[in-house]
DNA sequence: GCCGCCCGCGCCCTCTGCTGGCTACAG
DNA sequence: ACTGTAGCCAGCAGAGGGCGCGGGCGGC
């Protein structure tokens, strides 16, 4: 194999490899059939395309309960994406070629395969059988499988594009079919296309092969959640139904339409409709000179080169920043200096900028756990959260602390490292029921908790509206409750706190009725009985009062309160006596 | 076809709070 | 010496803020 350097500009996706991996001088090229193919015979940077590929495009996942290899640091400079070089297209361990590569080079609107002798030891890695899949890298088949889409007859050289053994090892029909490999394909790895997920009219070919596909994939053995944020349905693009509807109403009523076989979108408008099938491909004119990255639009490449020049045309007039779009500038405003939350969330006060946040928070009141680790039954509600979580499988830290170098899985815990270990001075919170001086916020309501039975939400007691924190004086303010004496008897001053008050107010009457009866008989006293006996036969109907747990005050006060101003004079000397006596 | 607005996704960050293991210390 | 307890600490998850960036679409 004689390595013979080729003019880049040809191959558009071995410019992005060079860009990736830096050291050109490990690509190989060289001419088969006529045709530009490249090779790539270096292990190591072989390793790190491959590698990087792993990550961003297919997942964890696919290595199935594999700890992730890659180190930060390669993650972190990932930050574009190959679906190009290489293929790796193993139909099954046995009939494949568990141990060789395909090199997929496109040459324009041609793409050539050659066999690479090259084994997967050579890149230190030591790969499941499940991840054997055979269209992984299928994906670089995109542009020309899009256009396949569109009918064999407007492309027939595609059926040509692959040697037939390379079309047999992965069994692989072009044509229609392609397309709809690459739509499945990229819907595994949460890179959707611009195509629906499953082809809403089932009945059509396209939709019931694809169906069909979507299937299949569902039933393998690789998960479609994931890590690196790979997965998930946030990726897809659903947005465009919508706005496809509003074209489609307005092509209502048309008698001529055109209607898209991969979407809802129908128009009558011919321009339009090839506009919009032009976003069902990758065809990405508009390169950027500086890193060859292609976008669809001019205005996209131009607020890309922004980037890349760190021109930013819209500041902030209350502040340093300044953004590529006024859109971003508004967007900063709102955030930073007006406040300005117009989605406002129906459930509680929430209010915030962005309708993706607001559709966030409301998870957090549905339960909605779409992002699912793939490791455990973790699931968490936004893809971060799922990536963070990611790092309790890995082992990852990726947090050093500068002073003693020791390491974090979470920033804020690093944080808490260096100013409680590391810093000065720092104050400690005061407990405020007791002289406890305590250095951590969670601590002291720990603290709390344990020592003081202190409940955070507070305990509402259960006879009026009022909130405790802590357990004893809830206790003792239910107890005043229970205390309290809400019965009062008609009859007399007799309260108490139960409802056997009905049963001490008939005993009462009966009782009021001795008590005038007595009266009467002291009135009408016999004769020759003197007054000494007469008292000590009230005295005597007293304590038997009494023994009915009736007292005196309430015997008195009952009386009187029925007596007329002279009866009530004669009564209360009465009382007077029978205390006097009782005092004796 | 270009431009700008708007939208949505993704990424990263901070703040917050809970949990459980560790450890010092008093009884 | 043993044991129970309470503070220290790292790990980890929930929630939300802020911004970069690509894409759709209407207007010009």
């Amino acid at each position: 194999m004689q390595g013979s350097r080729q003019n880049p500009e040809v191959f558009t996706k071995i410019k992005d490899l060079e860009t990736i991996n830096g050291d050109k001088g490990s690509n190989v090229f060289w001419r088969h059939d006529d045709k530009d193919v490249m090779g790539m015979v270096s292990t190591v940077e072989r390793r790190q395309t491959f590698s990087y590929e792993v990550n961003t495009a297919l997942s964890a996942p696919l290595f199935k309960r594999q700890e992730p290899f890659l180190t930060p640091a390669e993650e972190n400079s990932s930050r574009k994406r190959i679906l190009s070089l290489p293929v790796v297209s193993f139909e099954d361990e046995e009939e494949a070629h568990l141990s060789e590569h395909y090199c997929l080079a496109l040459r324009q609107d041609r793409m050539d395969f050659q066999l690479l002798g090259m084994e997967l030891q050579h890149f230190g890695m030591n790969l499941e059988p499940d991840i054997h899949h055979s269209h992984l890298r299928m994906l670089d088949l995109l542009p020309q499988a899009a256009e396949a889409q569109q009918g064999e007859e407007d492309h027939p050289e595609l059926t040509n594009l692959f040697p037939q053994d390379f079309q047999d090892a992965a069994e692989m029909h072009l044509g229609e079919e392609a397309y709809e490999l690459h739509e499945v394909e990229m819907e595994l790895i949460g890179n959707a296309p611009a195509v629906p997920d499953v082809l809403e009219n089932e009945n059509s070919p396209t939709a019931r092969k694809t169906n069909q596909r979507v299937d299949a994939v569902a039933k393998s053995s690789l998960p479609v959640h994931g890590y690196g944020e790979a997965s998930s349905e946030g990726r897809r693009r659903k947005k465009k139904a919508p706005r496809m509807r509003r074209n489609q109403m307005k092509a209502q009523g048309q008698s001529t339409t055109h209607q898209c076989r991969l979407c809802e979108f129908t128009t009558a408008n011919l321009s339009d409709f090839n506009c919009h099938m032009k976003s069902h491909t990758i065809e990405r004119p508009h390169k950027c000179h500086l890193c060859s990255k292609g976008f669809r639009t001019i205005t996209l490449l131009r607020n890309h080169i922004y980037g890349h020049t760190g021109f930013r045309p819209h500041k902030c007039k209350d502040c340093d920043m300044a953004f590529i779009t006024r859109g971003e500038l508004m967007r900063h405003q709102r955030y930073k200096h007006t406040h300005e939350k117009p989605f406002k969330c129906s459930m509680c006060p929430y209010s915030c900028v962005e309708t993706s946040k607001m559709k966030r928070h409301i998870r957090s009141h549905t339960g909605e756990r779409p992002y699912l680790c793939c490791f455990c039954s973790y699931a968490s509600r936004d893809t971060y959260k799922l990536k963070r979580h990611m790092r309790t499988h890995s082992g990852e830290k990726p947090y050093e602390c500068y002073i003693c170098l020791a390491r974090f899985t979470q920033s804020s815990t690093m944080k808490t490292h260096i100013v409680q270990k590391h810093t000065e001075n720092v104050p400690k919170l005061q407990c405020p029921k007791c002289n406890a001086t305590i250095a951590r916020k969670s601590d002291l309501r720990v603290h709390l908790r344990k020592l003081h039975s202190y409940v955070d939400a507070g305990m509402k007691c259960r006879y009026c509206d009022a909130i405790f924190h802590e357990r004893y004086p809830l206790i003792q303010h239910q107890r005043d409750h229970r205390d309290e004496k809400k019965f009062r008897c008609d009859h007399c001053s007799y309260i108490c706190k139960q409802n056997s008050h009905h049963e001490h107010s008939e005993k009462c009457r009966q009782k009021q009725r001795k008590v005038k009866a007595l009266e009467t008989g002291r009135k009408g006293r016999k004769k020759g009985e003197t007054e000494k006996e007469a008292s000590s036969q009230l005295k005597d109907n007293f304590c038997t009062m009494e023994s009915e747990q009736l007292t005196f005050g309430t015997v008195a006060s009952a009386e009187l309160a029925e007596m007329g101003s002279e009866d009530k004079q004669s009564a209360e000397v009465t009382c007077e006596m029978i205390l006097n006596m009782m005092d004796k």
